[in-house]
Formats: C-alpha cells, structure tokens, sequence
DNA sequence: TCGTAACGACTACAAACGTAATCAACGGGA
DNA sequence: TCCCGTTGATTACGTTTGTAGTCGTTACGA
C-alpha cells in the first residue's frame, strides 16, 4: 500500500488528530497547503479505498482515522528509502543529513544517547 | 529537477561506471531488473532531457554521465526525505532504522565515530 | 552486396497523481 | 417553507511514470 506525497499530509494530519472529519482537515492544513476541500476529499478518498483510513459515520458525514500507525509506516518508509538511495547503508545517510546542517547540537546528543542504548 | 525511482536506477549504474552507453547500463541492469533495452534507452532520454545527463557522441551512439554528484543528490533527497517524514528531526529517523535492524554493529560504531567528528 | 542487428528519435499507452468540478441529497437558518 | 451551504459519490482532466513499440538509418558480418 503505497502513500503518496500529497496523501501523506492528509496522514500526518491524521495521525495528529485522528477521529475528525474533512473539513477539520481541510481547517488544519490551510495555512501550509492552498488545497480546495475537494482535493482533500478526494485524497481522503483514496486512502480510505487503499486501506489506510477507518471511517466512522457522524451523521451525515463521517470521521477518518488511520488504519496504520505512524511509527510503522515512518519505519517500512525509512528503511525503503536507505535501500533505494543508499544500498541500505544507513551511516552516509545520517553522514549527508549532518553534513546538510540537519543535525543540531541536541540531534546529536540524542543520537549519541540512542546509539548508547544499541549497543547494549 | 526529479529524478524517479526508475531512472534513480539508471544514475545509479552511471554514478558507478560514467562514460558508458545504453547498451552497457543494460548489461549492469540484467541480473537486478528485467527490463527491456528499449526501456532503458526510454529512462535515460528523459534524464537527458531533465539535464541529470550529459551525453558525449561515440561514433554512432551515445555516452552518458551524471551531471550531478552522487553525493549531492543524496544529501537533497535525504534531507527531503527526513522533512517530510520526520518533520526535520533525524534522530527518530536513526531510531526506526535501528529498530528495522537496519543498523549493523559495525554501523553503530561508523556513527559513533561520525558524532565524534560532528561534536568538534 | 545484402540482410540483420543496433542506434537514436519519436510515438504509445495504461495507471497513478495532483488538483479539482459536478451531482444529488440533506439539514439548518431566514 | 425555501434556499444555501455542506457532505459523500462520481467524474474530469492534464501530467508524470513505468514500460515498451515503431521507424528510419547505419555499420558490420556472411
């Protein structure tokens, strides 16, 4: 079940707040997206046909929460994109995003804890 | 400029061997893909079109070589990869790969190595 | 010399994607 | 009561993507 960009800001919405409906959606993403409700609704749509949102009847409309959790699908995404990109190679990955100023001082020390912990 | 998952397929080949043509691109391609040369030829005229491609006559036929450094690309897409997903943070990033075992010890210790360095 | 294989250029085409519009029904305010 | 806005369902439509096929040309081997 493949997520695409666009789909996943409906997810990340979601997974936020899961139990609302489309205009809640649609409330929460439009200071960051220009969408019109209908492009909501249709992504809403098509998420719900692959699977990855529940509805629920309220009223005369329904409610969308997600099917899958977030951490599993950030981990099978993550680990796709280290294969694609990097022969599955996960230190040029952590590498490139350090060199890209995408590590903070705190990123780092909480990687250094993380990696503490792996090796036990 | 957007390079897909087909044609990253491709750039990988030629990151590894610049210089070579269709032909060869589906000689390395073989064992790992089934696809059709026509295919091939079809991927790399859209990443010369999309200037990812440099092409160099050769007798009758062309040479291909990236015109953009593996690194380079690798650092955009990661640090995409890691807004969209994880919102900009990497930790949780390095947290799931870990958890996906995608982190060897001998990648625990390429880390440990790499924060060292960042920390200076 | 003649045919065949390989090359680049161009074309094809269905599915997925992004972005919406139309439609029919319903519910709540004037 | 009547209209307007909102809802889900269905349809639209241009672009991108994956995966080739066709065409005209050319070089090489028999």
């Amino acid at each position: 079940m493949q997520i695409t960009h666009a789909e996943l800001e409906i997810m990340n919405v979601l997974w936020d707040q899961p139990g609302i409906g489309a205009s809640e959606i649609a409330e929460a993403l439009k200071d960051d997206k220009s969408w019109n409700i209908r492009t909501i609704k249709t992504l809403v749509g098509r998420l719900v046909e692959k699977g990855a949102l529940a509805t629920e009847p309220d009223g005369r409309r329904y409610l969308y929460r997600p099917r899958i959790k977030r951490g599993d699908y950030q981990k099978k995404a993550a680990k796709q994109f280290v294969d694609r990109m990097f022969g599955g190679r996960a230190a040029p990955l952590v590498a490139h995003l350090a060199d890209a100023r995408g590590l903070s001082a705190d990123d780092i020390a909480e990687l250094e804890q993380l990696l503490g912990e792996l090796k036990k």
